[in-house]
DNA sequence: TAAGATTGAAATGTCAATCTTA
DNA sequence: TAAGATTGACATTTCAATCTTA
């Protein structure tokens, strides 16, 4: 019992210091925060790419993924698009701007994943850790957040 | 190298909803967010603790730290009290009230734990994950966050 | 009625500047 | 000068309310 704490801990902490490291480096050499990279890398790779795809790829809230894509979209690396399918949403593209700047800063996030998690662990660690994380994750995504009170089960 | 960063997905996405499932239920259950919870026990562990020790342990800021002690005490449940070693900093403790609150929340805390965490992974699968995510804390909280510029050494 | 999205208010974190004491 | 802490300005996220279209 006591041993899941620690394990909490590290995850927690180890995630903070991962993602302030890596926020660091990339507003200091490209000029963009890890938070909109992650936009722009799931617009680059979902077709016909939904505010709410990009949600439910994040894992944050419907409302602050609309926020972020504005701030993508005023500083020029993203547009709104007619969706023909569906007129109460929009496709997200990446502008041509917004693809050369994908294009150098996975270069910084590559490097950093490499450096903080790659190297300090062996290659079975490594793969046991991406497992597990798989794992949990794939767990907590797909069964009910909780049981706050059944729902409505009519 | 793509491997990597299905790593960091996972590790950063599980986290943002392991916090968010926990902090919803502390908060509709106990009536106090995770972040609180979380200074809370560091200061319930750690003997004459100070604001510092706080942000030590949770990596985040110290400025943050001051802030999120101040909402605690508004709430009464710490007090900060005259450090007599030191006279720039303080001491601060869990009031009455706070312990009791404590002692509630870390039972939902941990149950939220073993059903997120533990539940879903085989015994040996928690162990290499808990190995794993200890070693590159350490590696990333004990190595220079970077080599920034060289630091001054003269 | 529900789904996709937007908006404004509140919570919480970072950063930089400042203050007091070692 | 440096260490511990505080403060205010700013950034980003969640939540709830609202709007439009399926």
């Amino acid at each position: 019992v006591t041993g899941l704490r620690a394990v909490f801990d590290d995850l927690v902490r180890f995630e903070t210091v991962l993602w302030g490291e890596i926020d660091a480096r990339l507003r200091r050499e490209c000029g963009v925060p890890l938070g909109s990279l992650n936009v722009m890398m799931v617009i680059d790779s979902t077709p016909g790419c939904r505010v709410y795809d990009i949600a439910q790829a994040l894992a944050i809230t419907v409302g602050g993924t609309s926020q972020a894509v504005d701030r993508l979209e005023a500083a020029g690396r993203c547009v709104r698009r007619a969706n023909p399918a569906d007129r109460r949403s929009s496709i997200v593209k990446l502008t041509v701007a917004g693809k050369a700047l994908l294009g150098t800063a996975v270069v910084v996030f590559d490097d950093e994943l490499d450096r903080l998690i790659r190297a300090p662990l062996s290659a079975t660690a490594l793969g046991h850790l991406g497992a597990a994380l798989h794992t949990v994750r794939h767990s907590a995504t797909t069964a009910a957040p909780q049981d706050v009170e059944q729902a409505h089960l009519e």
